[in-house]
DNA sequence: CTAGGTGCAAATAATTTGCAGAGGC
DNA sequence: GCCTCTGCAAATTATTTGCACCTAG
């Protein structure tokens, strides 16, 4: 309950006044999960034996929605609905318009595709929803969902530390290899550098996967909460195969390069969906290494490009010329 | 005006009955572009000079959305809006918060995406969702946007086509390339036959294309409207790399396989949207003739491997072990 | 003491419904 | 003539607001 109250307490905004009534309510608001609407809470309220008018509850909703504590959704059931922030990132959902239940997951791959089309219209987002529509597993099998479900964040940080896991190890063994394959001396260096800073990174994203495990022993079994395709194996994993068919110094920096840029987004992306302070602080620490793992990269590809202008080597076959993109 | 009347004739409900003040009240709606609220349909009746009820432009909404003339969309402003479906496929929005235009766009990616998380958790999609809530590029840049906009389906049409057509022309090149370096004699013709099938495919797009062109001057100008990041340079253009790197007959066949299943789900996609008869035509039966495609390749594959079975080549190298996907 | 916060009841806004009458088939 | 469609007004539902009163700072 502590960390609750600190992060109300966070989020309240300046100039106002406290008061006892909606201190229950963001209360009892915060205490629940699931996407409550506004007669829900009332009836909440009145449960509990608390008199607090309805019009309080509407009052103190948008209240909350200013400050950041809560986000109103919109299942197009001609009503609003309310979830609230704590310790729960945004995301997307799947709603069954059967048993009216909905259910939560992010795509960074959906969210990346978003942005590459906002860019194209010139759109600044400010938030974007992805609701799918239709029937769930257990309405169409008769089957019945397990009736407890672990907290979204609980979810994300698993999710994202597979995938930052996978990615780490792929990155290790990308460096390992361009590091033995490297003919450039300078090159070498910093691809043996790079490996060990991964090395290091997945020690630790694999200790703290260990505790997020921990604390929920159905965890490893639950279903997906974020999808990343890109990251299946690893992002490091592809450039890997290519390195195995034989590749010049300059294309393993090239590789490297596009691997750490996404990598970097990868964990500045969920690294600021994390309310736990120990996940975000990993994640938030990672993206800067990446980055900087990427300023390298570019640097040194850089730096070998000069060289190489100076002394130009043997020419490799040309690539096929690329038509307009779609 | 007379394909308007075809399209609701075969909408219309058996069993119902027709009626004077209805028909006014759907033509004037299919007469419109944009997403219209109930209300702005009511003034849009009155200031025709028709003596019509609310109840009854509401009535004559939910006979639209029962009858698949119309969708109901909820951009969150708490009332709905109609947009209806006559030559107007189904698609996403980027809704901009300060001028409250909004902008329709498609991409393929994202619903392959959504499908595949649909998947994952055994949920039934019947419609999805993709809002990107923000600030457009003219409330931002203080420029305004071009007043006119070409119809969504001329759009979905001139993009399916260069998608359509980049993919031929790189089935075309990728076929070309792997019959001439198939060794098997069966495998080759059947390469030979794909590609000239492919060339015949890209002739009948490209006439098309210039018809859909031809429609509006400004056309080919004007901002994406259906983004599919997988055929930026057709389809098979990644496969026709690998192949000059050198693969043997199995994979080339395996590469084509994934090439023409890809091309399949896009023709069969995007030809369902089409209202236009023409251009539904020429998809719908791409989309066949890709099966066939794709059914003659896996018939070869299995041929193949059974030939090689009974005479087994030298091994290659073993790929790197897979680890699960996340 | 004073700017918020609260309760209550009335207002608003979008949409639906009951019912009597009009009009296709 | 029957059954659907229409108009009108009243009802319903979710949410907001005016106003008198209360209370924390």
């Amino acid at each position: 309950m502590e960390p609750q109250a600190a992060y109300v307490e966070r989020h309240r905004p300046p100039g106002g006044r406290r008061s006892g009534k909606r201190d229950l309510i963001v209360n009892t608001f915060l205490g629940q999960h699931g996407h409550l609407s506004a007669d829900d809470l009332v009836e909440l309220m009145r449960s509990e034996d608390h008199r607090i008018s309805r019009a309080t509850v509407y009052r103190a909703l948008q209240w909350m929605v200013d400050a950041g504590i809560a986000r109103k959704v919109d299942f197009g059931e001609g009503r609003f609905r309310f979830e609230h922030s704590y310790r729960h990132p945004r995301h997307f959902h799947l709603i069954c318009k059967s048993c009216n239940h909905s259910y939560e997951f992010l795509s960074s791959d959906i969210e990346g595709l978003i942005e590459e089309v906002a860019d194209a219209r010139g759109f600044d987002v400010r938030k974007s929803v992805v609701q799918i529509y239709g029937t769930c597993e257990a309405c169409r099998t008769g089957r019945q969902r397990p009736e407890d479900e672990a907290p979204t964040e609980l979810l994300l940080a698993r999710d994202a530390l597979r995938i930052a896991i996978a990615t780490e190890r792929s990155g290790l063994e990308f460096y390992t290899r361009a590091a033995r394959m490297t003919k450039d001396v300078r090159g070498r260096r910093v691809f043996q550098q790079l490996a060990e800073e991964e090395g290091e990174h997945l020690a630790k994203l694999e200790a703290r996967y260990q505790e997020v495990l921990a604390q929920d022993p159905d965890l490893e079994s639950r279903p997906a909460f974020l999808f990343f395709k890109g990251a299946a194996n690893g992002l490091f994993a592809a450039g890997t195969d290519v390195l195995a068919k034989g590749v010049d110094d300059k294309q393993a920096l090239m590789i490297g390069i596009r691997c750490e840029r996404g990598s970097h987004r990868f964990f500045k992306r969920y690294g600021e969906r994390f309310e736990d302070s120990e996940g975000k602080r990993i994640f938030m620490e990672f993206a800067d290494e990446e980055r900087e793992h990427l300023e390298l990269l570019i640097r040194e590809y850089k730096s070998l490009a000069l060289r190489q202008a100076a002394k130009p080597p043997r020419r490799r076959a040309k690539g096929r010329p690329r038509r307009a993109s779609v």
